[in-house]
DNA sequence: GGATGTGAAGTAGTTCACAGCC
DNA sequence: GGCTGTGAACTACTTCACATCC
């Protein structure tokens, strides 16, 4: 492949949270059969500036042909290595209440770089049924993963928490409102939904949002602090 | 009323999104009985420095007492204040699969500052299904609102948005994987739930990761190397 | 003593402007 | 001509260090 030109530099946490961005816009491209785009386009079709697309990108290494934008599938396959798409993580899913069943369910969610291997729970009324294709067990028999996703109740995360830690899960996705203590070595990313809306009013009550002179138009990746929503340019068209 | 003390300043935007934080820790303190907390335990309990804490509410006015912290309930109220707690903004969710669910059914989500008055899907098996309290409509009888929160699929969510313009409904959380186009005037916050699993996965990959390094809730910092030579001496705390 | 609030310094991220290459 | 890649300028946020006040 032409991975030759891979320069792999540390990348922002931004952009990091942008390339899942990229990456769809540029499948889009992809299925609607064309094989270039330029950092406009993408720009547009992700929410950001062009001039932060070629940032963004540069730092994977040197993707585009000047005069002539991007080839999509060289994007394609550059984006996915530098997410880690080449190898799966095997992911387990605790709490099948309706956001576990959401996020099981939804076709963005575990299809890439995640490989589902478990589903977990407390709830004998959900232990044994099947959901996408996966029978609930119950969290005494958890099994060891690269990464675990909480959909408990914000009482019931702390314990779950020390049960992955026993099992040897060493990554924990969090979306319980409830900041969670873990050893040393063991990573937590905090997802707090209600967060979003909060932000969102705010920007009502106070009119910074369209009011501001421009379109307000964040992309909020929950409580992991990217939060880049200037509202000077306008992104689209 | 003790209102000198407030200053509003404008507030930026990683400020804005730990509010909610901050008080989520403030009503445990009260709950828990206690009347006031400092910017180390808050800090703490929050997942972010003392210095951050102190700079944020700083933001909303003098509201601690030099020597002795602030006062709980000082906190709750100006902080509610500050995110419009004290009216509230009709929602209307649309779109009840999973997630719609999991959101409408969750304790946090649509408590403080937003009062749920409608819940709309285009799916007759789910219209006059009673979820949470409210029947649910056809998307064709959508009424006005203050914000929209949209949990409808990808392909659906265009349409849906301009529904949501026809009603004159001006703020939009989009929880679809799928940019939207709206005319001036028209906030949209995009939330992407399959970002922060990709956000996660990458650090996994690159071993940056688990030291959660920078983000917002990185209570759990595993040590890492960050490979640097000179980062030898670990800083935190 | 003890903790806040804040100027100053430091760090990170974005945008500008243009050189370089197709 | 067009578009990328990037130094430089700019802006935003965080952290340090300490004056300030209870």
């Amino acid at each position: 492949m032409t991975t030759s030109r891979l320069r792999r530099r540390k990348l922002s946490e931004p952009t990091i949270a942008r390339l899942p961005i990229y990456q769809r816009v540029v499948e889009e491209v992809i299925v609607g059969g064309r094989a270039r785009i330029d950092s406009v386009e993408l720009g547009t079709r992700a929410g950001v500036t062009a001039t932060t697309v070629r940032r963004d990108l540069a730092g994977l290494g040197t993707l585009g042909t000047r005069g002539a934008g991007y080839d999509a599938a060289v994007l394609q396959s550059c984006i996915g290595e530098a997410l880690g798409h080449d190898r799966d993580c095997d992911v387990v899913v605790i709490g099948l209440g309706n956001l576990g069943r959401a996020l099981v369910n939804s076709s963005g969610f575990l299809t890439r770089g995640a490989r589902l291997i478990g589903l977990y729970d407390v709830d004998d009324a959900v232990i044994g049924k099947v959901i996408a294709g996966h029978v609930v067990q119950s969290i005494h028999e958890l099994a060891t993963a690269s990464v675990a996703v909480l959909c408990v109740p914000a009482s019931a995360a702390q314990a779950v928490a020390d049960r992955c830690v026993e099992a040897q899960i060493h990554a924990l996705l969090n979306f319980a409102p409830q900041v969670l203590s873990v050893p040393l070595g063991t990573a937590v990313h905090d997802v707090d939904l209600s967060i979003e809306l909060q932000v969102l009013l705010y920007h009502l009550h106070n009119g910074t949002g369209p009011l501001g002179g421009g379109l307000l138009h964040s992309l909020a990746v929950g409580a992991s602090g990217l939060a880049g929503s200037s509202a000077r340019e306008e992104p689209w068209r």
